[in-house]
DNA sequence: GTTGCGATTGCCT
DNA sequence: GGCAATCGCAACT
């Protein structure tokens, strides 16, 4: 197995000839959340390219924020472009990125690319499909966890970058019982590190 | 105060 | 495919 050297943190630069994040994710999460697969996420310089995702609005009953504001979904009504973490199952933890208020876009999976040595260890297995391919796996991985609730997405630990356009496959988001049709789930079209296939 | 249910995962049969 | 682990929160009593 490769070694795999850890980026150093820091994404800052390029980022004042794009669109600001602030601006990027103030929109309808079911837009955001097709536009940033292809993009480049890393904690602490660990992390891959944004696989899969799932968007959820203000009046989504699936929504953590359907019935308003609570201790837990709290970053889902502060400002966009912070990240919104819970636990889920009383086990894991779930990545959001914060749009609209009230919305927020899940992070499912990721293409693993940089500090790939640590993601094994933390996630213990060496299979690199799976290493990322899940919420609660890629949180693992990236080490993601209640710390980072509410963290601004434009800052250290976080490193949040565009990358190239992609081929995007459209689902029923995965797990929900309520408004299950809903059309919002997106992946890379064929790519084998999203949760489960697309069809 | 108690109960039931998840935006999940890994281990078991 | 079944199921346990484990906790925040809503909807009860």
């Amino acid at each position: 197995m490769t070694a795999h050297r850890s980026r150093a943190a820091t994404i800052h630069g390029s980022m004042n000839t794009s669109p600001s994040l602030p601006d990027f994710f103030a929109g309808d999460a079911v837009e955001i959340a097709p536009a940033l697969l292809g993009w480049h996420l890393s904690v602490d310089g660990i992390g891959g390219i944004i696989a899969e995702t799932e968007a959820y609005r203000r009046d989504d009953p699936a929504s953590h924020s359907f019935n308003g504001p609570t201790p837990r979904n709290a970053a889902m009504f502060g400002p966009p472009a912070h990240a919104y973490v819970y636990r889920s199952y009383g086990i894991h933890w779930c990545l959001n990125f914060v749009c609209s208020e009230g919305s927020a876009v899940l992070i499912r999976a990721l293409v693993p690319l940089t500090g790939i040595d640590a993601m094994m260890a933390r996630r213990k297995t060496e299979k690199l499909a799976q290493l990322c391919s899940g919420p609660g796996k890629l949180c693992a991985a990236l080490g993601v966890g209640h710390n980072h609730d509410g963290a601004p997405l434009a800052h250290a630990p976080f490193g949040l970058r565009p990358g190239e356009p992609v081929t995007v496959a459209v689902s029923p988001r995965i797990g929900i019982t309520k408004n299950p049709e809903a059309p919002w789930r997106f992946g890379i079209a064929g790519s084998p590190f999203v949760s489960k296939p697309f069809r």
